[in-house]
DNA sequence: TTAAATTTTTAGACTTAACTAAAAATATAT
DNA sequence: ATATATTTTTAGTTAAGTCTAAAAATTTAA
């Protein structure tokens, strides 16, 4: 079993690995954790003690098959968590992130097999992030970034890549929501702003909100 | 905001408080917990920083109004999760409590809200314990353990003493179940065993399940 | 009421997971 | 290729929570 830490620590870096598959480093490591380079250094070697990853000084971590299971299992229960307090418990999607940061933790296989089939073996979590299955593997959807969407494209709002509060609240506050269909009526040269179109309403966006929402061409 | 270890020491004075009504001595908490009394020593000293406890050297500690709504609302978390459990999530009442030891430390007043209104404001946890309020209040219904009736007397069975999962398992087996009809059909001077009725069988109690099974008289 | 037994506290040590500061290794730039 | 900058590791502290062993206080028994 892992403690709290070392479960926190897997899951950094199984993100960190997703999104760029190469080797991750101390520095890497210590930044998304918001703690410090040797703390890091600390942790990555009694992980490397118990097999969830491999470390050679100097050269950077990767998990092992074992720890990329083991963190993949700390997400499946994290995205499940979120999608139960949306689906049963009315929480809205800007809530669920701290919740959960505490209930991914719980230990009760039993607990999070029930979860699953209660909510009907959901497949994205309130956000659009995927839901990894109990072996660890995640299937993902083709899906873009609005800001490379051309002209007159469309398609459906399915995930954002920025989940923070401040973010979330903004887009309910703009009516966009997961599931909405958007059509790109204009592209601004000028500051990659976007028009456009949602709910037979028009609305424009910054290249910083096109950066952050992930459309499904169609 | 508290340790989890804090919070299990809170706890653990609350039950010890309630089924004695003393003060506490260091030695019942350390028993109760199973650790060391020098553990004890050094984190009732820490409460009683945190003013949760009172507490005098050699003179046992007794809960603060704050430190015993504060315990309260762990032990109404941990029996609301045991009612959710049971009833959402089939668990059975002998599988329920050391996921809920787990549970009633998350830390989120709207999620232990929603909990709450999702499963109908429920009284009582699956063992027939009552749940505190949010205030801490609980009310305790008129119960008496089976082995207290007397021959011909009859009741409802409404709780357990002894909550392990050996006994609840053995109850199950003998399908005694909270809310089942019981009659004292006879008492043996000898053993103290009880030959009783429930759902139109004869049963054959001894003493210590007796001692274990709470009865509303009616 | 003194002695023995029990309970409780203190002192000192250990583990985990942080931190800072300094040393070592690696990467980058001239 | 050497100097500089950056990254990473090591060494040494700290705090929380636990433990054992010993001292102190309290309770019980003679
Ligand atoms: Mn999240
Ligand atoms: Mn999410
Ligand atoms: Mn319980
Ligand atoms: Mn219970």
């Amino acid at each position: 079993m892992f403690t709290f830490s070392e479960e926190n620590y897997l899951k950094a870096i199984y993100h960190l690995e997703l999104d760029s598959d190469k080797v991750i480093s101390t520095n890497s490591i210590a930044k998304k954790l918001e703690t410090k380079a040797s703390s890091v250094t600390d942790m990555i070697q009694k992980l490397s003690e118990k097999e969830v990853v491999v470390y050679k000084k100097y050269q950077g971590v990767t998990l092992t098959d074992f720890g990329r299971k083991t963190a993949a299992n700390i997400v499946r229960k994290h995205r499940l968590w979120e999608v139960f307090l949306v689906e049963k418990l009315n929480f809205s999607w800007d809530e669920v992130h701290d919740v959960a940061e505490q209930l991914e933790h719980i230990k009760s296989p039993k607990l999070i097999d029930q979860i699953d089939a209660f909510l009907g073996f959901p497949t994205h979590d309130p956000h659009g992030d995927p839901i990894p299955d109990k072996e660890g593997n995640l299937k993902t959807i083709e899906k873009s970034l609005l800001s490379t969407l051309s002209k007159n494209e469309s398609g459906i709002c399915v995930g954002v890549n920025d989940s923070s509060s401040e973010f979330l609240k903004f887009l309910d506050k703009k009516g966009v929501t997961l599931g909405k269909q958007i059509t790109v009526l204009e592209k601004e040269d000028f500051d990659a702003s976007l028009l456009i179109e949602i709910d037979n309403n028009k609305l424009s966006v910054s290249n910083k909100i096109a950066s952050n929402l992930y459309i499904q061409r169609q």
